[in-house]
RNA sequence: GCCCAGAUAGCUCAGUCGGUAGAGCAGCGGAUUGAAAAUCCGCGUGUCGGUGGUUCGAUUCCGCCUCUGGGCA
């Protein structure tokens, strides 16, 4: 687990030459084919060294969620013990992580129909009236979401609409699925303690990206013609601002300006999730990354019982 | 060289009929159960360009200086 620009995905390259492990990401943004530079996608040369499970593996025209990657995450995970492997999840998407440990509620998914109609009431008398509305049909949800926060909001509603049942009773019903009960699970958080150095690497690794081609890539994706900025890919850090700044919404320093902001509050609200996150190692990459040593400490994290 | 405008938070700017100032963005902290690289909540961080004057009191009014735009030569 780490930042973005933290230094994981060299990290696990790097374990994955030692042997026995099979590497999984676990990244809402390189599950999607054709969003690679700007998703700091392992390049070619590096999948072809160490093999990543679960990139490349949706249309950027269609949804992903949590709960397909906790799906697919397990299957990956049996597959890998019945090579007799080690799965080594590498990535920085923290509410992945989460529920892939301690499971999930057994409720449908989203469903277009019922959001719209949420989104209808919402449009007609507001936020706060479906805040109302839920008030009066799951209470306890009603008050841990805020008002404002239409996105937790709906899919509260929704869930009501979709089933009759509350969402806080979907909780409460669910059934417990601790991985770390079934699994002997290790966690190790590459962090630099100085934000600075981050800050740093997210402003050298954009214009790393930009010599690589990043333009011409969300240029290609345009392209297609039926990819737009409402879809989850699309609303990726840095897609969906070259996005504008190619249709001539943006000027290019604006542009660059407005994705090392977007990348650097992505990398707090990471730091926000380790920093509260139980039984982890942090591993502090501040200084220039000697592989060598962080491998030793990393590998020893990983044997010690 | 002369004329005009401007100089206030990291940036863009508002404002104070004279009582030491506030927005957006950035930044920082927090939340997070089928959109999560999403979304939401909270926090103002300041020699108000410098200097002298008027005044009980100047960031605000006046003089000079410096710098930045624009215009005239």
């Amino acid at each position: 687990m780490g930042p973005t620009a933290s230094g994981k995905t060299a990290l696990a390259i790097e374990l994955y030459k030692t042997g026995g492990f099979d590497i999984i990401s676990v990244d809402s943004a390189m599950v999607y084919r054709g969003l690679d530079i700007g998703s700091a996608k392992p390049s070619v040369e590096e999948l072809a060294q160490a093999p990543h499970r679960l990139i490349d593996i949706r249309d950027p025209a269609d949804a992903y969620n949590v709960v397909d990657f906790r799906n697919e995450a397990l299957r990956e995970i049996e597959r890998s013990h019945a090579r007799n492997r080690i799965p080594l999840f590498v990535g920085g998407t923290m509410l992945y992580y989460k529920v892939l440990l301690e499971g999930v509620a057994n409720m449908p998914s989203a469903d277009p129909a019922v959001r719209a109609q949420v989104e209808a009431i919402a449009e007609d008398r507001g936020w706060q009236a479906v805040h109302e509305l839920l008030t009066e049909v799951d209470p306890s949800a009603a008050e841990r979401i805020h008002p404002n926060h239409s996105q937790r909001l709906s899919r509260a509603y929704e869930v009501f609409l979709q089933t009759g049942k509350p969402l806080t009773q979907w909780h409460t019903e669910q059934q417990k699925d601790d991985l770390r009960e079934r699994y002997n699970v290790r966690q190790v958080a590459v962090m630099p303690t100085d934000r600075k150095i981050l800050h740093r690497r997210i402003e050298k690794r954009f214009d790393q990206m930009m010599e690589l081609g990043f333009e011409a890539e969300v240029t290609a994706l345009m392209n297609r013609g039926d990819l737009h900025l409402d879809l989850p890919s699309m609303r990726s850090v840095g897609y969906r601002q070259m996005w504008l700044y190619l249709a001539g919404e943006l000027s290019f320093e604006l542009m660059r300006e407005q994705v090392l902001a977007a990348t650097r509050q992505l990398a707090k609200r990471q730091f926000t999730w380790l920093r509260g996150w139980e039984d982890v190692f942090h591993l502090d990459v501040s200084g220039t990354p000697d592989w060598d040593s962080l491998n030793n400490v990393a590998l020893r994290y990983y044997q010690q019982d």
